[in-house]
DNA sequence: GTACTTGCAAATCCTTTGCACGTTC
DNA sequence: GAACGTGCAAAGGATTTGCAAGTAC
C-alpha cells in the first residue's frame, strides 16, 4: 500500500497492453494478488475478494487466474492435495511445503538445476520446465 | 511370464499376508501391474483389465490401486495433466516426462538428493518425501 | 455362513462453460 | 453500441462411495 509502484498497477498495465478490460472484479482480484505473500488457492482468493465485493463470483476468480496465467503474470502450482494454488510470477524458484501446516517456503538452487540439465541432456532431452517440491516437517529442536 | 517368481505372485503374497482376499478382479489387475513397464493411469489399467475380464469395473480398479498404495506395493504419481498414473514400487527414483508423447523416463541422482537434504535442513525442515519431475522434449539431432 | 468385495449408479471435489444480462472502451 | 466480461447454474473430468448382491475363506 505504500509501495512506489503498486504491483496492482503493474498488473493493470500488463492487462491494458494486452487489450484486456480493467473491470471492477479484476481490479479487486488484482489487488489481492498484489498484496499476497502466500500461495492462495482459488477459494481463498474468492473469499478475500468477497469481503471487498460480495458480488464477485468464483467463476470470475478462475477466469481471471487463467487469464493472468496465460499472460505469464502468475504461476499455477499443483501441490499435493486438491486445489491449485497461485502466486505472482517472479524469478524462478522451487517450493518446500510444510506437510503439517501447508505453509510454502520458496528456495532456489543453481546447483540442482545444473544437475537437472545434465541429467536431461544425458537422456537426450532438453528441459522445458520442471517441478521440484520438497514435502517436509519442521525440525523440532531438542 | 517366464520369470522365476512372477511379480503377480509377490503381490498376491503381500495381499494374503495383509489378510486381504485374492479375488478374481484383483488377480487380473495384479497381473497387469506385474507385466507393466510403463506408468498407466486407472483408465488404462481398466481397459487392459476389461480385455481379460469385461465384468471388472473402474471402481474396482480405483479401489485396488488405493489398496496397493496403502500396502506400499505401488506408487501414485500426479504428473501434469489430468489423471494419476501408477507404477510398481521399487527403488526410489524421479521422472523425466516427454511433453510430446507422455513417455516417462526414470532416473535417480544421489547428488540432487543430497542437495535437497541440505536445503531443507538449512530451512529447519526434515524432508518426508519429495517430487522432482523434469518435463522435456527430445533433442533433435542436427 | 460371515465378512469382505464387487458392480452400478449416484455423489464429490475442483474447475470450466453456456447463456442471457451488464459494462467497458 | 459493439465487443467483451460477469454471475449463475449446469456441465465436466477424475475419483470416491452407498448399497444390495456376490464370493472368498
Amino acid at each position: 500500500m505504500s509501495e512506489t509502484v503498486p504491483n496492482r498497477v503493474k498488473y493493470e498495465e500488463k492487462l491494458r497492453r494486452a487489450g484486456i478490460r480493467i473491470t471492477r472484479p479484476r481490479q479487486v482480484i488484482l489487488s489481492i494478488l498484489a498484496q499476497t505473500e502466500d500461495h492462495p488457492d482459488a477459494m481463498e482468493i474468492f473469499s478475500r475478494a468477497s469481503e471487498i465485493d460480495p458480488s464477485i463470483s468464483l467463476s470470475t476468480v478462475y477466469r481471471t487466474m487463467k487469464l493472468l496465467e496465460e499472460l505469464g503474470a502468475i504461476h499455477r502450482h499443483a501441490f499435493e492435495g486438491g486445489r491449485a494454488r497461485f502466486e505472482q510470477a517472479s524469478q524462478h524458484h522451487d517450493h518446500l511445503i510444510d506437510i503439517d501446516t501447508g505453509d510454502v517456503i520458496e528456495f532456489h538452487s543453481t546447483k540442482i538445476e545444473a544437475l537437472q540439465d545434465e541429467i536431461a541432456r544425458s537422456l537426450g532431452y532438453d528441459i522445458v520446465h520442471h517441478r521440484l517440491e520438497l514435502y517436509g516437517r519442521k525440525r523440532r529442536r531438542r
